[in-house]
DNA sequence: AGGAGAATGTTCGTCGTCGAACAGTTCTTC
DNA sequence: GAAGAACTGTTCGACGACGAACATTCTCCT
């Protein structure tokens, strides 16, 4: 990062690439840079899917519904890491576009059970792959082994931190 | 998960520590991982820290401003993530809680420079030290090399989406 | 010079998320 | 069995972040 003593020989007309910027104190922070990449990551995929609506917001969620039908919307809730009246919102969204549907469960009269839609199993299939190919370009450059340890060290976090 | 035919011993009144849900498709998925991680470790974090205000929420936009002093606000909401437009009502906030200051630059009489004050520098070490203590937490578990390639992994995704 | 274009900080309307409350239902415990 | 606690989904008010505008200032070109 120290410039040279030797002049460039050409003439720097182009301005320096504007270092990134680094916190003090913070070099070897883990949440930082945890929300830092969690914000590029969902905005370029945002950025990249257009048409479909809410959902695309939602993949996880819709992920975690088809992989697990008939939940309840607390322990979709808390699965996703947000509020049970966040929650309300978005299904009332996605059940009204079609994508989800809340069934009423027998044996417990208070809670419903999510479902998807074909429609909505549909439209994860596609926001999947679509995922999958932003994530390619997040994980440039990183081998499998790299990749498999980022995969495990994550899910400690998350298992520390429930 | 397929319960096996030989009926556990014990009785299980207790039921099974309800696994968590998984979500179909995105098993491998480093984008799912890494907001729900974010989510639940910025959580951890403020949970546990109060009587600061709004500082906590902010505190790498504090780091950064304390290892960069003097920067225009546009480099430093595009170095945290956030919108030009967001940061004026947090550096507001700040400004009026004393913990930052806006100067005149000259030779551009646009941009402001952005500074920590004293109270802010303390505030910010402060910070930093209850961040540690919650960042401990959560890579509990996580060898030292684990955490140089986590690291290092982030920096990259962070380098490939900038 | 001088005018088009870009960059800076700012305001404003919109939307998503939270947290505290609530009614209805189920569980627990005496 | 009946009352109290615990859980379900829900509503509502408060607040944060966004995106599109804007006035001011700077830069670049010819």
């Amino acid at each position: 990062m120290t410039r040279s003593a030797a002049a460039p020989v050409l003439p720097d007309d182009v301005p320096p690439p504007a270092a990134p910027l680094v916190p003090a104190g913070l070099e070897q922070d883990v949440g930082y840079r945890l929300r830092l990449a969690q914000i590029l990551s969902y905005r370029s995929f945002e950025d990249r899917v257009t048409g479909y609506g809410a959902a695309p917001r939602y993949l996880g969620l819709l992920a975690l519904i088809d992989g697990n039908p008939g939940e309840s919307q607390s322990r979709l809730a808390e699965a996703v890491g947000l509020q049970r009246s966040s929650l309300v919102t978005i299904l009332d969204r996605l059940e009204a576009d079609g994508i989800l549907a809340r069934e009423a469960v027998e044996g417990d009269r208070r809670s419903k059970a999510v479902t998807l839609t074909d429609r909505g199993r549909q439209v994860t299939a596609e926001l999947r792959a679509l995922a999958a190919e932003s994530e390619a370009r997040a994980l440039d450059g990183l081998d499998a082994a790299t990749r498999a340890t980022l995969v495990a060290a994550l899910d400690r976090i998350i298992a520390n931190l429930r």
